[in-house]
DNA sequence: CAAATATACTTAACACCGTTAAGTTTCCAA
DNA sequence: TTGGAAACTTAACGGTGTTAAGTATATTTG
């Protein structure tokens, strides 16, 4: 009868109302951890925002990792538009400096998002064993092009590209990761508020003397 | 009377008795920390090893930020055991090179004292907000001194000892905690598990291209 | 059209957590 | 012997992630 033909539109219309909340479950979670930070974003916060028992998140993600992976991948599509810019310049050696630039300046405004994408665990437990993190990877790749024109122009002598890669990453990653962690206190007061971006500077002194 | 002779004798037995309890907490937790990890180290856990009630942990500690705090000053006695031999290296290049390998190895060997020491914020929220950091500083202090001896020995050409310090010691860190977090992941499967040896290999060569 | 069933959601509960207030036991001094 | 301080415990508060069971609603089927 003709009530099968609007099944398939009613299907779609209920896909489709499913769609919407997982997506107010998403856009309510980003909320949280935005505002409150990631140890305030617990699925109980999540849900009194969206008005719906905690237990409803359970249907539309398997568990609050779920989520945060949800969110980490949010960031690093967040941290790819700032990254676009680098498309315009052309030599590779501009470009890793202004990739490390971006990189700081993202750490910096964007914190949670930061630790959510390179610093908690939690969203790793997302990822199969044998799973590759996606993400990461493409990121990474883009650097590690970037030092292969680096390596090839002659502006830096790493051995291997992809070891340097890592190295120059680990570098920003130290940096920021140290300063967040309010480990630079060590340092002398008038330095340590913007230790990162001197580290940074004489980290490019010091890359700037390899060019051969 | 003679009791009050004794008085004095029994006081300070009780102060010895309170002074084991203490010491024991901290051994307990010293052992869960260990054997369990840090998300694993409660206060429950804890008083069920020392079997007392979890309340009396407040009679010894002010919180469990006091606890992780006790526990990343031990983190930091090890390092420094651990730092002791290069004392007799005389050469500072020589020295901050080993200095470097033994950051790592120790980073690998307790990665949960590493955690604690650098990473969580948790011990940190013990100091009070203008309360410097001794254990961290004595640490940096002693890479500072290194670092500023090689810039005068002609082998960096950092501007600024401090600078230079932090961005070494970032470096380390960087590679350390990125591995610690699964974020090497991205990297060639053969290279990962050897990653950050293979960085800091790569890391010395660099170095050693700056020799005036 | 009524009964059966599938879907969407909630309530209640479990097993944890750090921490505090109140109560109990133990020990010493007067 | 009794009063009180010190040491410790019990019970509770408010929080966490997660699951099992129950309910209401909407859809399908006989």
């Amino acid at each position: 009868m003709y009530r099968q033909y609007l099944k398939m539109g009613i299907n779609e219309r209920k896909e489709r109302e499913k769609e919407l909340l997982q997506k107010s479950i998403l856009t309510a979670a980003r909320e949280v951890f935005l505002e409150k930070g990631f140890d305030q974003t617990s699925i109980r916060s999540i849900a009194q925002r969206i008005e719906y028992s905690p237990t409803t998140i359970y249907l539309y993600f398997k568990d609050k990792d779920a989520i945060l992976f949800a969110l980490h991948s949010e960031g690093f599509q967040l941290l790819g538009s700032k990254l676009e810019v680098l498309y315009s310049v052309e030599n590779p050696y501009e470009r890793l400096k202004a990739m490390g630039r971006i990189y700081i300046q993202f750490a910096t405004d964007y914190p949670d998002y930061y630790d959510l994408m390179f610093v908690q665990k939690s969203p790793m437990n997302n990822l199969e064993d044998d799973e590759l993190w996606k993400e990461g990877a493409s990121a990474f790749d883009g650097l590690k092009a970037t030092i292969q024109q680096c390596m090839d122009g002659g502006y830096l002598p790493f051995t291997d590209a992809e070891t340097g890669a890592y190295l120059v990453w680990a570098t920003m990653h130290g940096m920021c990761n140290l300063y967040d962690r309010g480990r630079c206190k060590v340092l002398d007061p008038e330095k340590s508020e913007k230790i990162v971006d001197l580290g940074f500077d004489e980290f490019i002194r010091m890359m700037d003397s390899f060019k051969k």
